[in-house]
DNA sequence: TAGAATT
């Protein structure tokens, strides 16, 4: 039986399912970027799940920082090749490394990327600061020389008056020293200050006399003094909980060492997983309202990969075999405009989940774009579900063509 | 009263 994906996206936006906010703020965060360019602005957003992202850090004027980047609140479940892929579309790359944590490696959420050429590092802050990918807002910015200096120079301040605005809770800590980033934790449905934050300083002495100067003080204005402290190590904590997790497992044997059982943690399966179900919940409310299921209640149809047809294009869901040595699903893109390059591909796909590789064709001659290209995305359902929403969007004065790739095309 | 910012 062959269904339209795009009347599955009809269904998706006009159906019971438009009242499932996901799929609207994924598309608006995806325009928003498309239509502003990922370098966000540093107003706050209206939660916690979205980070806010500074201006990139003028680090200075050494060598080192001309060409080394540090990127900021990536997705958890994004690798080390996925963040080469990315940034690897803007320039050739020296080095890349995503940090992980050594005992149970998984992503801390940042990472390093080094440029060849100068001019590559500050092409990629100028086109990838800000871009959303899944439910963060990565920040991009010179890496400033490593040293033991700035090492936990972050600051969590509770206490703050509701009233305080980002921008007055660093005039207030200004005076200390250099602010890296600051935040001010609202809630996720009233977009209210919750009256904490943090503050990270450039060098760890500027925290030290932060908290000197501003614990137990009452900001101008303000009723109540404000507590400011070292902020705890995010890693640490999760490393206790899971190391606890695992010494109190009752599936625990034998008196292992704790480091030892901690390596069932590294695979990425157990993260995947993990995000994955959390994704789902985000995205549906329900675990089981996933794209297939919901083709199944639409149409009748039983398989995992049902036949489709977009627009008149044939397309078979299931010649991309899930898990073939990490090649994900392949998604291809058409009606693409000569000018279209790799970023745009991220900002439109990126919102929607994984994205492991984009690509666009190009003409040897001109370099300019065939009208196609390529996206690869980790998740059958996230993949699905940006073709569901994407098929048909009109990007610019052409309106897109957007199914899962066929034998018949490009070999990605 | 809790974010994955220095490899």
């Amino acid at each position: 039986m062959a269904v339209r994906l795009c009347d599955v996206a009809s269904l998706l936006r006009s159906g019971s399912w438009a009242a499932e906010p996901w799929t609207g703020q994924v598309i608006a965060a995806m325009e928003t970027q498309l239509s502003n360019g990922p370098t966000c602005n540093n107003t706050a957003h209206g939660s916690t799940a979205i980070n806010n992202c500074s201006s990139p850090v003028d680090s200075g004027h050494t060598e080192d920082s001309k060409t080394n980047l540090i990127v900021n609140y990536l997705p958890q479940n994004m690798t080390q090749e996925e963040l080469k892929s990315l940034f690897g579309s803007i320039g050739e790359i020296e080095s890349c490394k995503l940090v992980r944590d050594k005992i149970t490696g998984q992503s801390l959420g940042y990472g390093f990327v080094n440029y060849v050429d100068p001019k590559d590092a500050e092409k990629a802050i100028n086109t990838l600061n800000g871009l959303r990918l899944q439910t963060k807002t990565i920040k991009v910015s010179y890496a400033r020389p490593s040293s033991a200096s700035i090492r936990d120079a972050n600051l969590y301040v509770s206490g703050l008056p509701k009233t305080m605005t980002q921008k007055e809770l660093e005039q207030l800590f200004s005076q200390y020293g250099r602010i890296i980033t600051s935040r001010i934790l609202v809630d996720q449905v009233t977009g209210v200050s919750r009256g904490v934050g943090f503050i990270r300083f450039d060098k760890r002495i500027e925290a030290e006399e932060a908290i000197k100067g501003l614990n137990g003080q009452k900001p101008p204005g303000a009723t109540e003094p404000i507590t400011v402290k070292f902020a705890n190590n995010p890693s640490q904590k999760n490393n206790q909980a899971i190391l606890s997790q695992l010494y109190h497992s009752p599936n625990r044997r034998y008196p292992a060492p704790l480091a030892q059982q901690a390596q069932r943690f590294r695979t990425k399966s157990a993260c995947s997983l993990r995000e994955c179900i959390k994704f789902q919940k985000l995205c549906f409310g329900h675990p089981s309202f996933r794209l297939d299921n919901l083709l199944n209640m639409a149409y009748g149809v039983k398989s995992r990969f049902p036949p489709m047809t977009i627009d008149g294009m044939t397309s078979l869901a299931g010649i991309n075999i899930p898990g073939h040595a990490g090649t994900g699903w392949c998604i291809f893109v058409y009606n693409l405009a000569p000018d279209a390059d790799e970023s745009i591909l991220w900002q439109m796909f990126g919102p929607f989940g994984a994205v492991t590789n984009v690509k666009v064709i190009r003409d040897f001659n001109t370099n300019k774009c065939k009208g196609f290209g390529f996206v690869t995305m980790t998740n059958y359902d996230e993949a699905a579900m940006a073709i569901a929403s994407l098929n048909g969007y009109r990007l610019g004065d052409r309106v897109l063509q957007v199914s899962f790739k066929t034998n018949k095309t490009h070999k990605a």
